[in-house]
DNA sequence: AGCACGCCGACT
DNA sequence: GTCGGCGTGCTC
């Protein structure tokens, strides 16, 4: 009775639940829950509210009370979506922080944290799944009705399915229906990831028997000498190497792809596709059941020390030395502890590839997360992530927000990639960062690694904050590239230069041309001519929004603007003299394969830039022509910089260092080092030596100097002295604001004022306004700013406490809206 | 994010 | 005289 009597009593009890909704609001809303839906009651769980007028949205249970609210009455929730919480304790937690230390909202967190199918609202947009086979007898009137309609009309948006069915709560009824696989929630879609395939060639068994070998070769030297050919050459290349693919045997045989194919038909040779990577080493590092070298061996003991003492631990290891092999082993050691993993790739190196090696050693315990996965998929790893089945898990930056639940490692490769920040819709999050913090809140244990680690990393390993280990040896014997410097001014002088090209270089790629291997060149500028400037009056065309001089691109015939977009109409004549003396100073990459076509009218030339690249396709076409040999030369932008594998390239020449080395930015030398070592890098293949040329005015710069050494630890050292001198702080914190206006003027005092309020709080501690990239470029939005925190011990807090209050003030004396936003590095 | 309310410019 | 532009404020 008493019992009977206390849960009625529980059942009676007024419930009022505070809830996350997936929106740019600085708090948390709270709603009633009605009686009957007490005991489903938990935070975590999805519920579906109305806010507003009329609009309806999924928000997530932050916290449970039973106080009312005193200033409003609080409307009831519509339904609870979950039988279990989707969301756990630790993971908002985690979302409370980056909230807070990203300057962002909290919604803004749900919305970036959770895969759109998880968060239903009445626009979101329904449409049915085109891969599912409907059985119709297994659905019901509802469902049935949904289905009629959606074939009528191929998209609908939630409210509408509300209006055909007549009823309010829809979402439960659409929940199933995309947990049965019927329906889609259409999303922005990305364009997929397209893996590499490849077909590959064995031999059939049979002819591992010399007799019937011979015998085959009597055959065929009679009827298809060319198919002979083929067989002999896969025998050849069989010794050398463990797998031949169709195309290395088509050159090594001369044969013909028909030749191949009648061998295929003739059960000679099996065929069979296979998925590749598009990085470099991931083939050869990865054999199964590989056998660690004796210096990896000693990283891993030291690593696995480190973690003893430090819960951060910075892996530098020099490109090619089988960092990955070591992930393996500790992700495997903490499988076996029965914890979880996530490792952590920027987005370009995400390949299905490295996903099948890891499938290898963990089965169907991994599993891959990806912005260019649909939302069904991303749901579906959510799910196996939140029932513990996936142990590891890999993915790019917003795998960090995976229910987890006894995390134990995570892997940050290639730990300096900047595509792990977010720019541009809050949270502005940096996911190695975030990474550490979420580490450290599960007690796990964080490996950042790279081979040319971000300056702030080293500063904390060099510090003792993390611990450090480091791997200085080459695995299985591939090459450092040989790398050359040629000073332009000298072969200027000695007029050996043509166009922009030395004649080292020149040599170098009539070499590899004449080799049938390709050539990269990397110039780091897009368009024609970044300036224009008259003769006569020395006019420069500037972008009416921004201030720079605008680019001339030959292929659009414009003026561009690389930093807004704006474009103008290329003048004939000067628009303030009306001379027709127009200089196009320095060069871009259109130019550099313009000249080039000159020089070498028969070689097949591609370019590789914003420009040729932002078509559907463009940078897959390219990269596919590359592969296949359709290109000998191409000429790129950073873009060819970043991990990808060009099997056949054995020449690199930078055109120009000069632009690398002389950005006025003051992370320029890092970023200089990174980017000639990583250009650098894609020079040579397995057997054969790479060659890179690096042409510059400034031959005895120490950056070049450090690349060539390989010394990451001199070039660490030299900046941080020099930044001590410097104006700025060793390192500071940079505040993004994000304020939005179309007049790029009215945005650049509203910047100026911000830091001269702040300034008034932190005096000289605040730098800026400053802008991203060039000093003068008024942007879309402005980074301000922060700040030196080494004296007076000011606190973190503190000083974001600061910045909101005036921000706030900002707002409430309407110059401007617009949130506030703190991105990058804290290093302290 | 939506949506309403409200105040100034060019139109049937 | 209105229609409609977007600036501002509010939503439990």
């Amino acid at each position: 009775m008493l019992e009977l009597a206390d849960a009625q009593h529980t059942d009676r009890k007024t419930l009022f639940v505070e809830v996350i909704l997936p929106l740019t609001i600085a708090i948390n809303y709270t709603y009633r829950i009605p009686y009957e839906m007490n005991g489903q009651v938990e935070v975590g769980k999805r519920v579906v509210v109305q806010f507003g007028k009329s609009k309806i949205y999924t928000a997530i249970i932050a916290h449970i009370t039973e106080q009312a609210p005193a200033k409003y009455e609080a409307k009831y929730i519509m339904d609870i979506l979950d039988a279990e919480p989707i969301v756990n304790a630790a993971q908002l937690q985690f979302w409370t922080w980056l909230a807070d230390y990203y300057l962002c909202n909290i919604g803004e967190v749900m919305n970036a944290a959770l895969p759109s199918a998880l968060k239903l609202a009445s626009e979101t947009k329904i449409e049915l799944n085109k891969e599912f086979e409907i059985d119709r007898s297994t659905l019901n009137d509802r469902e049935f009705l949904i289905v009629d309609a959606l074939e009528l009309q191929p998209e609908l948006t939630v409210s509408d399915i509300a209006k055909l069915l007549g009823q309010k709560t829809v979402m439960p009824i659409l929940k199933l229906m995309f947990e049965k696989n019927i329906i889609h929630i259409s999303e922005e879609v990305n364009d997929r990831y397209k893996p590499r395939r490849r077909t590959f060639i064995t031999l059939n068994p049979v002819y591992h028997n010399q007799d019937q070998l011979k015998e085959l070769f009597s055959i065929l030297e009679k009827r298809a000498p060319k198919q002979a050919d083929a067989v002999l050459a896969y025998i050849q290349l069989s010794r050398k190497q463990k797998t031949i693919s169709k195309n290395e045997l088509i050159e090594a045989s001369g044969a013909s792809a028909t030749a191949i194919k009648g061998l295929i038909e003739k059960e000679v040779l099996f065929a069979e596709e296979k998925t590749v990577s598009r990085l470099i080493d991931a083939d050869d590092e990865l054999e199964s059941n590989f056998e660690l070298s004796p210096a990896q061996k000693v990283a891993l003991t030291e690593i696995q020390d480190g973690f003893t003492q430090k819960d951060v631990l910075l892996l530098h290891g020099v490109t090619s030395s089988g960092k990955t092999q070591l992930y393996i082993r500790l992700i495997e050691q903490m499988v076996n502890n029965g914890k979880q993993v996530l490792y952590l790739l920027p987005e370009i190196a995400l390949t299905t590839h490295i996903v099948e090696r890891l499938r290898r050693y963990f089965g169907n315990s991994i599993g891959v997360y990806h912005s260019r996965f649909n939302d069904n998929e991303r749901v579906e790893v959510w799910q196996k992530v939140l029932t513990g089945q996936y142990r590891v898990v890999l993915g790019a930056r917003s795998s960090v927000f995976l229910p987890f639940s006894d995390l134990g490692l995570i892997v940050v490769d290639e730990e300096h990639e900047t595509s792990y920040k977010q720019f541009d819709p809050a949270p502005r999050y940096n996911a190695r960062d975030a990474a550490i913090y979420l580490g450290n809140m599960y007690r796990a244990k964080v490996l950042l690694g790279s081979a040319t680690p971000s300056m702030e990393s080293f500063f904390n390993a060099h510090n003792g904050k993390y611990g450090f280990v480091q791997l200085t040896e080459r695995f299985g014997g591939v090459q450092m590239p040989q790398i050359e410097v040629v000073s332009i001014a000298e072969e200027t002088k000695k007029k050996t230069i043509q166009s922009h090209f030395t004649s080292v270089l020149m040599n170098d790629i009539h070499t590899a041309l004449a080799a049938k291997e390709q050539v990269i060149l990397f110039q780091n500028r897009r368009g024609y001519a970044p300036v224009i400037i008259c003769k006569v009056c020395a006019y420069t065309p500037k972008c009416i929004n921004c201030d720079v001089s605008l680019t001339y691109h030959k292929s659009s015939g414009k003026l561009h603007c690389h930093y807004c977009g704006y474009r103008e109409e290329s003048p004939s004549v000067c628009p303030a003299c009306g001379s027709t003396q127009l200089e196009y100073k320095g060069f871009g990459t259109e130019k550099v394969e313009d000249e080039l076509k000159l020089l070498l009218p028969d070689a097949r030339i591609a370019r590789m830039d914003l420009d040729t690249t932002r078509s559907k396709n463009g940078f897959q076409n390219i990269l596919n022509d590359l592969d296949e040999k359709r290109i000998d030369i191409l000429a790129g932008t950073q873009m060819v910089a970043k991990g990808l594998d060009f099997a056949g390239v054995t020449v690199i020449g930078i055109i120009s260092a000069d632009s690398l080395l002389k950005y006025p930015d003051f992370r320029a030398n890092e970023r200089a080092y990174q980017l000639l070592a990583q250009v650098s890098g894609r020079a040579g293949r397995r057997g054969k030596q790479g060659k890179v040329v690096i042409q510059t005015y400034d031959p005895n710069h120490r950056v070049i100097k450090q690349v060539i050494d390989n010394d990451y630890v001199d070039l660490y050292n030299t900046e941080m002295t020099e930044r001590k001198s410097f104006k700025y702080p060793p390192f500071y914190r940079l505040i993004q604001l994000d304020i939005k206006h179309k007049d790029p003027e009215v945005l650049y005092h509203q910047a100026e004022y911000l830091a001269k309020e702040l300034r008034k709080h932190f005096d000289d501690r605040v730098i800026g306004p400053e802008y991203p990239l060039v000093g003068r470029i008024r942007n879309y939005f402005i980074k301000s700013i922060m700040m030196k925190f080494e004296k007076e011990g000011i606190s973190m807090p503190k000083v974001k406490a600061t910045i909101r209050e005036v921000i706030l003030q900002y707002n409430t004396t309407k110059l401007s809206k617009g949130s506030i936003v703190q991105p990058d590095v804290d290093p302290y």
